[in-house]
DNA sequence: TTTAGCGTGTGACATTTGTCACAAATTAAT
DNA sequence: ATTAATTTGTGACAAATGTCACACGCTAAA
């Protein structure tokens, strides 16, 4: 049976098991239980994680102390404060498991390394770089043209399983709404 | 005297004056005058633009009809639909020009060629894609957490010459508040 | 099993923001 | 210079959303 990283990259370049075999060896396995974190506000993020089972978000507090979600992440999902990872700055982020979780990552090092060795590797970041700034244009465009309801409606077409794995008030703060006025939009 | 293009690309790449030629090679220069369009909803975005001199809009019209700014372009940014561009997808966005402006572009074709060509400039994109997406995920951060008085606050502190050169109902389009509202947070 | 905590829904009310209308000021076009 | 179009501010009101309070059911820990 493929290896399901392997698979999540031959999604955008085609790899021989030699290839996979090397680049799997720039990774670590972890794991981890549900309300551990992953990364802190204050840290700077040196791993990017590959979700391999489980449930995270990414998020942070305003001055009045709410929270507000990122990002969801969820199996076959890359998560980490990317900033904070491409800048080796302190991150402004949380980020921790909403259900235990399996999960590989590979260190800022080893990405860089792994990076000049095999240039198909560059070209596949550089096109996730492409395609993740392509997502965060189209949920700006959404905050812009779309109202909460709309907002809340789009999402539960696009991922409908994560209704089932996250509680409403985290939806809430994804979408940019109180919990209350989220619970109201079904009626 | 040096190239502002060449400037441009020297925060971050280094580059021989034999480099930068061969790279300017790969570039047009464009004149247009206020209120025409160097993009329309629909068309596939095949330029990427680099604005010498100048001020643009990127924008879409909602159900409604009402338009919502994407990005604004002054000199030295650049300015394409992102999206339409990488997938060579059909456009849901217009670009057109504020003022007269003084453009650079390089087609979708010669830039895929010059990143073949030139493993500095496949260096280069990637970096302004990285940024780019940390540029996006800040916006999205402040969507979620800034009131509409703190983004105007921001707004205006980080980009204080765009006042004086965009109305005010473009600025309030670009932060997601009808102009009424931006107008009376000024009280 | 019991208890404490969390998630969720809902009512009442305050606040923010949008919409429509109009007028004054500024800018662009002829 | 005159006219037309655009930009901006403001009042009045409606709609959307946030906040606070409370109740209920479910889950998890003791």
């Amino acid at each position: 049976m493929k290896h399901p990283l392997k698979q999540h990259i031959e999604e955008i370049i085609k790899l021989t098991d030699e290839e996979f075999e090397f680049i799997l060896s720039h990774f670590k396995t972890t794991t981890k239980r549900k309300h551990q974190y992953i990364l802190q506000e204050g840290e700077i993020a040196d791993k990017e994680y590959w979700i391999v089972k489980g449930c995270l978000k990414s998020y942070f507090f305003d001055e009045s102390g709410k929270e507000h979600i990122l990002q969801f992440g969820m199996e076959n999902w890359w998560i980490t404060d990317y900033e904070s990872f491409v800048k080796q700055s302190k991150s402004k982020i949380n980020i921790d498991c909403i259900e235990d979780c399996e999960l590989l990552y590979i260190t800022y090092e080893n990405r860089e390394k792994l990076t000049e060795e095999m240039h198909k590797m560059e070209r596949f970041w550089a096109k996730k770089s492409k395609f993740g700034r392509i997502a965060l244009q189209n949920r700006i465009l959404s905050l812009l043209k779309n109202s909460s309801k709309e907002r809340y409606e789009l999402l539960l077409e696009q991922y409908p399983k994560l209704f089932q794995r996250v509680p409403k008030k985290l939806i809430a703060s994804y979408l940019g709404v109180s919990r209350e006025t989220l619970s109201r939009l079904n009626s």
